[in-house]
DNA sequence: CCGCGGAACTGCACTGAGTGCCATATGCGC
DNA sequence: GCGCATATGGCACTCAGTGCAGTTCCGCGG
């Protein structure tokens, strides 16, 4: 809280002129000369508020990648990774469905602009690093630890990002973390692991290609499936 | 092979001048007119060429998009969809073990210039996005397809990727089609390859909280999990 | 009230990427 | 030779981004 806790409002308008043009003239046709005399600013001052024209379409990106290093670096041992990646990565839907109406606006704008639709891929390759060395520190040990760390970070990135979207072309209608849940929960239920009481995998006496397995209706799905794995005798 | 086979011997020599100046004196130290000037030609005729500056350090890659995606046409109902992207992505692991040193020399600057990452990004990305294109018909009835079709195309990238960057930092030794095929199995693994004969899902008569699956012991996961999620009713 | 120092802001000139336009060359069929 | 298409070169222009110097604003001690 010490850094970056005081609003300069001047920052706020230049993000509020330029979505104003990018929006009524598109963003190719709008300069940083016409942001800045629409805010009424001086140019020298676009720069150092936005290193440079493509920041200000994603002003609040480097602050949400600082919250989930930061959160990240918060984690224990006690945390199952997956789940606490897949946390880590709801940060960022939090931080879309604050301003519903302007991540409608953006996401309207990257997809029209490739320029902005490859500067938000390396926004987004960020978190995916982010996530990434924290997996790769947790699977340490692991055999294919970094491998498979990569692995879940993209799936994780990738899921999360779909239902992003999917939210996003509702014009921010319903409930962003429903979706992303769900999403999530495929990610987990395909790499799950996670520490919890166990559902009972009950193997009978039963022909020897069948496995049986009692589960709790409503359990979580991704429970049911550590218990389908572990009795299939997967790792 | 009717567009693109003549070979511009003008294009080879622009890509080997800027690669000499890349590597010796860096590539953001390096200015187009440096390049024109080292080739012998006008600085206009390098633009024909190279969309943009970052483009010479890629100058394959669109052929071998153009290779993917046509491979990915060719595919048919008889190909594992899954198998199919991860031999799909065996091909940019191919053009990149054609030219090991002209790959490690691009893999160093790369990794240096950050201008140069953000681009690789995006080349990736169409990568990618034709990997999740291609599965995405493939799953179209599937429930969730979209979502499996993004996933499972970011994972086998990433697993690609992983391979791809440590066999790159070994100088190119070694066989860069192990590391991969290593890598990709372990994506295989987690989503499933097979096509299987379906799992059979039994609900008889059992206390009202517990739902029993019998499913095929060697099953891929994803279609155990499909069992599961509509034995349990969900949707 | 005055001066003073620092921080924020502005103006200006400069580099370099990328583009549009036109001139020129080179090749080829006739 | 001519006409024509294609490849190339030259030039001027826009615009993003940077370095530098000047200015305004504000708090603070005298």
């Amino acid at each position: 809280m010490s850094s970056s806790s005081a609003k300069p409002p001047m920052r706020d308008a230049l993000v509020a002129a330029a979505f104003q043009l990018f929006l009524e003239r598109g963003y190719e046709q709008t300069t940083v000369d016409d942001i800045v005399a629409l805010a009424g600013v001086g140019r020298r001052s676009f720069f150092r508020y936005f290193p440079s024209k493509e920041d200000v379409v994603f002003p609040d990106h480097e602050r949400c990648l600082a919250d989930m290093t930061a959160f990240l670096a918060a984690s224990d041992d006690g945390h199952e990774p997956v789940q606490r990646v897949c946390d880590a990565a709801r940060l960022v839907l939090r931080m879309y469905a604050e301003n519903p109406t302007f991540s409608v606006q953006r996401y309207r704008l990257t997809k029209k602009v490739p320029g902005l639709r490859a500067y938000e891929l390396s926004v987004v390759w960020r978190y995916e690093r982010a996530l990434a060395e924290y997996l790769r520190g947790r699977f340490a040990g692991r055999r294919d630890g970094t491998l498979q760390a990569d692995v879940i970070a993209a799936a994780v990135v990738a899921a999360h990002n779909n239902a992003l979207r999917s939210w996003l072309r509702t014009d921010g209608q319903g409930d962003a973390s429903d979706t992303v849940d769900h999403a999530l929960g495929y990610v987990q239920s395909a790499f799950g692991a996670a520490p919890v009481p166990p559902a009972v995998p009950l193997t009978g006496e039963q022909p020897e290609d069948v496995v049986v397995i009692v589960s709790r209706r409503g359990a979580p799905l991704w429970r049911v499936v550590q218990e389908i794995e572990s009795a299939l005798g997967r790792d």
